[in-house]
DNA sequence: TTACCTAGCGAAAACGTTTTCGTGTTAAGA
DNA sequence: TCTTAACACGAAAACGTTTTCGCTAGGTAA
C-alpha cells in the first residue's frame, strides 16, 4: 500500500526542489524542457495527483458547494440535487448535504459544521420548524460571513440572497382552472396549514382561480391539514379527514391536492365511496412524482421541474462565488428566478 | 460584512502568540487563567470557528465520506444516505455525495475527484455500466492508497472492503413462498438480465423457493427485461412484455416482481386484461417504497431496510478509519454484513 | 549565594500547495 | 575582458491550525 505522492516526495527522489516540481507539473517556461519531462514522467508513474484539502487552504475556496435540505427522500428534493449536482460537477465543483429533517436545530447545526471553511456557499431550502419559529439568524449570520447562499422552493423574503422559486400561485391556478374546464362546479382543496409557504400559495392559487372565474369559494371544501400527518404513521388519519370531507359534501366533483400522497388518499377514500375516475370526481395534485406517474389511475398534476430548479440553483451560486472573485466590489443586487410549472394530463381527468 | 476571524488575528489584537490563543482556546493549563478569559471571550464575541480545512490538512483526515451512487431520485438510495448521514452526523462527520448516474466513466472521474484529500473514505454502490464491464481498477487503486471502501448492495466480491448487502436471494424466497403458500401455482417472475447482480440473485431465489416446494419452474414464466427499459421513456415497452407475458401464459396467478415499476406495470396490465388482483392475481414486489404503499392496491413487497443498510455501511466504515487511526496495524479482515429483508404484507396478496 | 524548578508564554515546524523573488551559471555583445 | 541578459532553478512566504520545544522571570531549597 503505498500513500499518496507529494511533491516533497517528488522533488526529493528526482533531487529537485519542491518549486520546481511544482512549476515543472503546470508546465511553466522557467523549467527546462528536460526537467520537465523527468517531473511529469516520475509524477504520471506514481500517479500524482495534488491534494485538495491543500489547495483550498492555499486558495482560501473549497469549490465545494453545500446542500441543506430537510429530507432526501422525497422525489422533488432528490430531483433538484441531480440537477446541482450536474452543473456543479460541470463547473468543476463537489457536492456535500446536509439534511436538516425539517429541525431548526439540525439545520443550525448543519450550517455551522460547513460554514467554518469546507464550502464556499450554500444552496438549502428551509426546515418546516424554521419557518414556523421565523428564526433566521443563522441565514444572515452565514451571508455576513460572506458566504453567499441560494434558496429554493421554501424561501423567505428578508433574507438577501438569490431564490429559486416555483409559481405555485399559477400552477394552481393551472391545476384548479382545468378542473373547471373540464366542468367540475365544486372544487374542494386539500392543503397544509398556512405556515407551510407552498401550501398557502398553492391555496392562494386556488382561490384566485375560483374568483376569475366568479365562482364562491366555499369553506367547507377547503381541508388544511396538520402537515405532521405528511408522515406515513398518521395516514389513517389523512384518510379519515378526507373521508370526513366527501361525506360532508357530496357534491364535490373535483379535488384540487397540494402533493400526491393527499391526491392518491383523496383517490383511495374516494374509490371506497363509491365514486368513479375521472367520471364523477376529478383529482389534479402538485408535484410530479413517482406516485402521480404509476399510480392508478395516473395522476395529473403540477410538474415543478426540480431538476431545473436545482441546475438554476447551482447556476446562480457559482456564478456569485466566480463574480466576487474577480470583481471585489459584490453588488448586493439579488434575483430570484421564478421556474414556471407545466401541466401534466393523465387519466384522473376527463 | 466581516471575514471569518482567525487565531492569528486574535493573536494580534490581544497582543499575545498565535500559539497562546490556541491554547486558551483548547483550556490548555500552560495558560493563565487571565489570559485563558481574556482570549475566550474575545473569541466568542468574534464567533470564533477553527478553519476545517486547516484542521484537515493539519491532521491529514477531512472527517468526511464520500457517497458514490447510481442515481439519487430512487427510494432505495435515498433512504441509503440517509441511514448515512445520521450516523455519519452523529460521529462527526459528513457526508459528500457524488452520482455516477449509472455511468463508468462518471463513477471514475467522481471518485479521483474526492479521493485528491476531499475524503477519508468511500462507501459506494456500483454502477450498472461498472458491473457490465467488470472493470474494477478504481476501486483497488483507491483501497491500495490507504483509502477504505464500504460498498452496498451492488457489490463484486474480488474487491478487499467491507460491504453490506441485501439477502436477495432469501427475500426472494419469501417473496414467492408467500405467493406459494396462498395457493398460487403457476408463479411468474419478472426480472432483469443477468448482468445485474441483484436481479440475477433474486431470480435464484425465486428458482430455489420453487424447488424446495417441488414445483418445476418453466423459462415460459421467467420474463428478464433489459434494464434500461426502467427509465421512464420506455414504460410502453415494458408493458408490451408484460402483456404478452400473461397473453401467453393464462394460467399465471402469482406473479413476483424484482423492483416495485415491475410490480405496478404488471398490475396495470393485469387490470386491463380483466384480472382481479389479487383474487385471481397475487403479486408481490421487492423493494419497499413510495409505490407500494400507496398504490392501489397497496403492494405486499420485500422491504430491504434502506436506511438500516446506510448506518451499518457509515459504521464499518467509520470504525475502520478510527481504528485505522489508533492501530497502524490495519488487520486486512473486511466483513461482510447482511441485512435481513422483511416481507410486507399488504392488499396485493391473499 | 548557587542551583534548580515552575509558571507562562512564544518561536517554529508541520500539513501540501503555489507563487514571488532572488541567485548562480552561461552565453552573447561591447 | 567586462557587462548584461537569458536561463534554470531554489528559498521562502502564505493559507490556518496544533503541538513541541525553548526561554525567561520569579520563586524555592540547599
Amino acid at each position: 500500500m503505498r500513500r499518496k505522492v507529494t511533491l516533497k516526495q517528488i522533488a526529493k527522489e528526482l533531487d529537485v526542489s519542491i518549486s520546481t516540481v511544482s512549476k515543472a507539473l503546470r508546465n511553466s517556461i522557467e523549467i527546462s524542457e528536460d526537467t520537465r519531462q523527468k517531473v511529469q514522467a516520475f509524477a504520471k508513474l506514481y500517479n500524482y495527483r495534488p491534494n485538495n484539502i491543500a489547495l483550498s487552504l492555499k486558495n482560501r475556496k473549497t469549490k465545494t458547494i453545500g446542500i441543506i435540505i430537510p429530507e432526501i427522500v422525497h422525489h422533488f428534493f432528490s430531483k433538484v440535487i441531480t440537477g446541482i449536482e450536474l452543473v456543479a460537477n460541470k463547473r468543476g465543483y463537489n457536492v456535500i448535504v446536509g439534511l436538516s429533517n425539517e429541525s431548526f436545530d439540525k439545520e443550525v447545526i448543519n450550517m455551522q459544521m460547513l460554514a467554518n471553511g469546507s464550502i464556499d456557499g450554500f444552496i438549502l431550502s428551509i426546515a418546516k420548524e424554521t419557518l414556523q419559529q421565523q428564526d433566521y439568524h443563522h441565514f444572515t449570520e452565514t451571508i455576513n460571513q460572506g458566504m453567499p447562499i441560494v434558496m429554493f422552493d421554501r424561501v423567505v423574503n428578508e433574507i438577501p440572497c438569490d431564490k429559486v422559486i416555483v409559481d405555485d400561485i399559477n400552477g394552481a391556478k393551472k391545476a384548479v382552472e382545468k378542473l373547471i374546464s373540464t366542468g367540475c362546479k365544486n372544487i374542494a382543496i386539500i392543503t397544509t396549514k398556512d405556515y407551510v409557504s407552498v401550501g398557502k400559495l398553492r391555496t392562494q392559487g386556488y382561490l384566485e382561480a375560483l374568483e376569475d372565474h366568479k365562482i364562491h369559494p366555499k369553506s367547507s371544501l377547503i381541508l388544511k391539514i396538520e402537515d405532521k400527518l405528511l408522515s406515513d404513521d398518521h395516514l389513517d388519519i389523512l384518510e379519515k379527514e378526507i373521508e370526513q370531507l366527501f361525506k360532508s359534501n357530496k357534491s364535490i366533483d373535483g379535488v384540487f391536492a397540494v402533493n400526491e400522497l393527499y391526491a392518491v388518499t383523496a383517490i383511495k377514500v374516494a374509490r371506497k365511496l363509491g365514486l368513479e375516475i375521472p367520471k364523477s370526481l376529478q383529482v389534479v395534485s402538485f408535484t410530479d412524482g413517482v406516485l402521480s406517474k404509476h399510480s392508478t389511475p395516473s395522476l395529473t398534476t403540477v410538474s415543478q421541474h426540480g431538476q431545473q430548479i436545482g441546475e438554476k440553483a447551482a447556476d446562480l451560486l457559482i456564478n456569485r462565488l466566480e463574480l466576487e472573485e474577480t470583481d471585489e466590489e459584490e453588488e448586493e443586487i439579488y434575483e430570484t428566478v421564478i421556474i414556471e410549472t407545466d401541466l401534466i394530463e393523465r387519466e384522473s381527468t376527463k
